[in-house]
DNA sequence: CTGAAAGCGCTTACAG
DNA sequence: CTGAAAGCGCTTACAG
């Protein structure tokens, strides 16, 4: 840009007023009277001279970026983690400009040191942080927030009380199991996501366990089986609830990737969905709705993930900041062709 | 955050020497003697006070701002555009972390005024940016070019001389129905994956055609029908091919997405793939590996894309500009089962 | 090898 | 309703 760059400087100059007004009038600064005339000679100065402020002296001067991250942390579960970023992430970009806020992207890669994200919050790169996959030894995350740092994690850290959006899992995998249970299975396996050290792993065992509960059946221990979010753990453990003298008539898979690898080790066996198994899965990534038999699953609200981080951590950023600062986003269970429909006549339950 | 940020002038003060020494130290200016000892004092000071610079401070005294932004037009094609993007984002972010650079994400939504992206370049917001889908008729886009600030496109934008990073969508598209003519087919229909307009269609046709014609195939404009992002523009088109008197033994469809279309209109009239039509897609999106029958597809390094097109941008940036500005960047074909394995026999082609 | 000083381009009390 | 001035926290010639 080789002719220099006008300056708010340049702007009063041309419209015969101080830098002051041109801050205010630009920044619309509220409960400042200044006359229409004056605002507009403002504005069609900053036309003419094709004015654009420097971000850098604003920020410098107010002490505010009006910019949000979003860290991103890789973990052994990518194609997962991939399969739900562009919602997420039109979510908090979209919420963000309806409020004003740029985004930056911070993937973290698991080789990087604990701790590198912390100079977007200390050297003043932006005013908050929304942290996925956070891991709970994590002392950096404590201290930023201890120090009034705005923070949203995406995801639950159980002891913090740090703000956090999630889904809930609990309910999402309960209508999952009650789908089953209304189709007449008594007789219903599961899969886990992953190992449970993983919060939403437990959670989603938990609702398999309620569902079961609530409809009187008592859990057994043998027809649950563990995922580790990709293809071949749901294969593995699919075949060993295919192994089993009296094997489920249905399973809940709590991951879509990981009912790819169910589904496979089903027709390996020569088995068909649903008829002889009925599968429902969890997350409605996009190859759900393209296989076939299509995929049940329970679909996660990745927009409305992102868009309600966004918001709440702006909230809190600007200082009103809700009572409840912890979101749990209801799922909704996608009905399709893995379990049969539910206009058909129910598989007989096993006895 | 409480207690007052420390700044360059107290890691000066403990340290015990000039706040330029502090800058010149912590960011390792090149060519500058300063002792090993004094060095380690001021990265001492640094550490023991928790001292992170001011980056607003920093980019409005440097007059960089070390961060790039992806400009990611949203159009017709999201679920096209969300399945690239992680890859792509990828890509460019680790990238930019190699060269010390930060990421800016803007998705521009079809609704907002055209050109408010520019915000981004002449706030100095950025040092640089990466756009996809841009609009040839865009003068912000040119006026931009024209003032000498760093752009990267993604895609190809005729007529401007803007450096642009793109998959050889010609060539691809080749080695697809090479693969279809060494199988034995002759009577190869397509589908595009849009409309002519867009660059990426224009090319993909040119491909298929220019395959058959060193094979010594006539075009048939009969066989050339158009898709248009989704499915149900490829089961249209699929139909109509289907309906020829003398229908197509194999169909090159331009992209995955509508290949699913095509699929399910091959499969509704009770045909089979690939034994009564081979198919073979573009793109390779995450469902394709997943469906029955596996597609056979051209893989688009997604990303390759993002790295190169934040590498090619920050050496434009840092005044390193290569030769070759236009990045071309090679497909592979993915051989799954939509076209029968290649150790079988060829199918017989027509007559 | 190191320091004093100007300057980057804004915003924001404060005074009028 | 408007303006003069200080200040945000760095970097970077420049002088020594």
């Amino acid at each position: 840009m080789a002719p220099r760059r006008p300056t708010s400087r340049d702007v009063a100059r041309l419209a015969g007023v101080s830098r002051t007004t041109v801050s205010l009038v630009l920044n619309n600064v509220p409960d400042v009277h200044i006359s229409p005339e004056t605002r507009q000679r403002v504005m069609d100065a900053a036309r003419q001279l094709n004015y654009y402020p420097d971000v850098s002296a604003r920020r410098l001067a107010s002490g505010r970026t009006r910019t949000i991250a979003l860290v991103w942390h890789r973990g052994p579960d990518q194609t997962y983690q991939d399969a739900f970023l562009p919602g997420v992430l039109q979510g908090i970009t979209r919420a963000a400009r309806h409020y004003g806020y740029y985004v930056l992207f911070r993937p973290i890669e698991p080789d990087e040191p604990n701790g590198s994200y912390v100079e977007l919050a200390r050297g003043r790169h932006t005013d908050g942080l929304i942290l996925s996959g956070p891991r709970s030894d994590d002392p950096h995350l404590l201290h930023l927030h201890r120090d009034g740092f705005p923070l949203v994690l995406h995801g639950q850290l159980p002891g913090a009380d740090i703000p956090s959006v999630d889904v809930d899992n609990v309910r999402g995998a309960m209508t999952a199991v009650e789908h089953l249970l209304a189709l007449g299975h008594r007789r219903i396996g599961t899969i886990t996501n992953a190992s449970l050290a993983y919060t939403s792993s437990r959670q989603r065992l938990d609702g398999y366990r309620q569902a079961l509960e609530q409809a009187g059946i008592p859990f057994d221990e043998d027809l649950v089986r563990y995922g580790n979010f990709d293809e071949g753990s749901g294969q593995a453990a699919m075949e060993m609830l295919l192994s089993l003298d009296r094997r489920p008539t249905a399973v809940f898979v709590a991951s879509d990737m990981v009912a790819m690898g169910a589904l496979r080790a089903i027709q390996d066996r020569g088995l068909r969905v649903p008829e002889d198994m009925a599968v429902v899965g969890f997350d409605d990534i996009p190859p759900s709705r393209f296989i076939a038999p299509a995929l049940t699953t329970v679909h996660v609200p990745t927009f409305g993930l992102g868009w309600s981080a966004a918001e709440l951590l702006i909230r809190i950023i600007e200082q009103d900041i809700p009572n409840e600062i912890h979101a749990l986003l209801k799922t909704e269970l996608m009905v399709r062709e893995s379990c049969g429909r539910r206009t058909a006549v129910g598989r007989p339950g096993e006895q």
